[in-house]
DNA sequence: CAGCTATATGTCTATATTTACATATATAAA
DNA sequence: TTTATATATGTAAATATAGACATATAGCTG
């Protein structure tokens, strides 16, 4: 059981998804390629962490959705009071802007621009992802959702994303003040 | 040329470094161990990236300092301007506020207030960090690095982690004011 | 109609990364 | 004196992750 694993079990924890779609949605916490997903959850179903029910579908191709299991409940228990490991970033930019001073003043501006309009672009999906969680039937009418609330880590979550979206973003236009604009 | 071979070559174009130092260096940008380090040294070495001299020391085990050759700057500026990957953040608490709602709000509160401390200390990590870099020869008598100044590059990282930092440290504080305290 | 994208699942291989095994010196603490 | 930590370098094996290969349906575009 590796932290993947466990990730996948999280999501889960919410409601029941297909392999596909616990691809799409562990992507902006645990990147992993369906690769990498689809033989997991083949282990994860094989030790009866999660149990499998075969979906048809007219328009789509048939799925496969994953549900927790008690076994699987268990484990994500027994997980959640274990320490957790130290938020590992791999950022190449950050690598590059170690010699930046060795780039042209072109190439510098153009890469920062480049993340700007990323951290931007990121903050346009992070607010229909918060637009989304509103209209979910489960949103509480008034307030936000309480501790206890199935939506609330993913709300949690969400404002995590784009406090540190903003972060970033204010960053690239304080480095790019610094670097002088050619005309 | 791996994503960790120019960033080992990134923190050489600033000076020379040995194996440990560069290993030490690189793991708030890219995280990595000896064991993958060394060999990719012998391998850039091998390749003529970067040149070694065996330097024998005192009160320390000898070690070997390596240095960026023409080879090595050249590959450096021609990565400069190929696009970079997207930053890719894995951190397993996140998975864990997924289902935040299913744990006990004692594990929740410990586990907030565990990783509030951590972005406290490493506040102060940072803070010292930018203190050394102003107290290094090299910086400038007046007002902040120019872009060609050699320690623009780690004043921007700096102020980058710093203010990443601070907004992960608030979203711990708000995410904490919502979870009930126990007495 | 050919080619592209999204949905959907899988395998195989290559590469990246971690963990464990190894060794050596100096210093500080128990 | 044993034990731990920091410095310093390396290898071998296990695991994690990415990239390529494979297949199938449906809708859209040129």
């Amino acid at each position: 059981m590796n932290t993947l694993s466990y990730g996948l079990l999280s999501l889960l924890a919410q409601s029941s998804f297909s392999g596909y779609d616990l691809m799409l949605r562990i992507q902006p916490f645990w990147p992993a390629k369906h690769s990498q997903i689809y033989p997991l959850l083949a282990k994860l179903e094989k030790e009866d962490y999660i149990s499998c029910e075969l979906v048809p579908q007219r328009d789509k191709p048939d799925k496969k959705v994953y549900s927790l299991t008690a076994k699987g409940k268990e484990a994500l228990k027994a997980w959640f009071d274990q320490p957790a490991a130290e938020p590992a970033l791999r950022d190449e930019m950050m690598l590059k802007v170690f010699c930046l001073s060795y780039a042209k003043n072109e190439s510098a501006r153009n890469m920062l621009a480049g993340r700007l309009a990323y951290h931007e672009e990121r903050h346009q999906t992070y607010e229909l992802k918060l637009a989304q969680l509103r209209e979910k039937p489960e949103w509480p009418e008034e307030g936000l959702p309480s501790p206890k609330h199935p939506l609330f880590g993913a709300y949690l979550l969400t404002r995590k994303a784009i406090m540190t979206n903003e972060a970033n973003r204010a960053w690239c236009e304080w480095a790019l003040s610094l670097l002088p604009e050619e005309h």
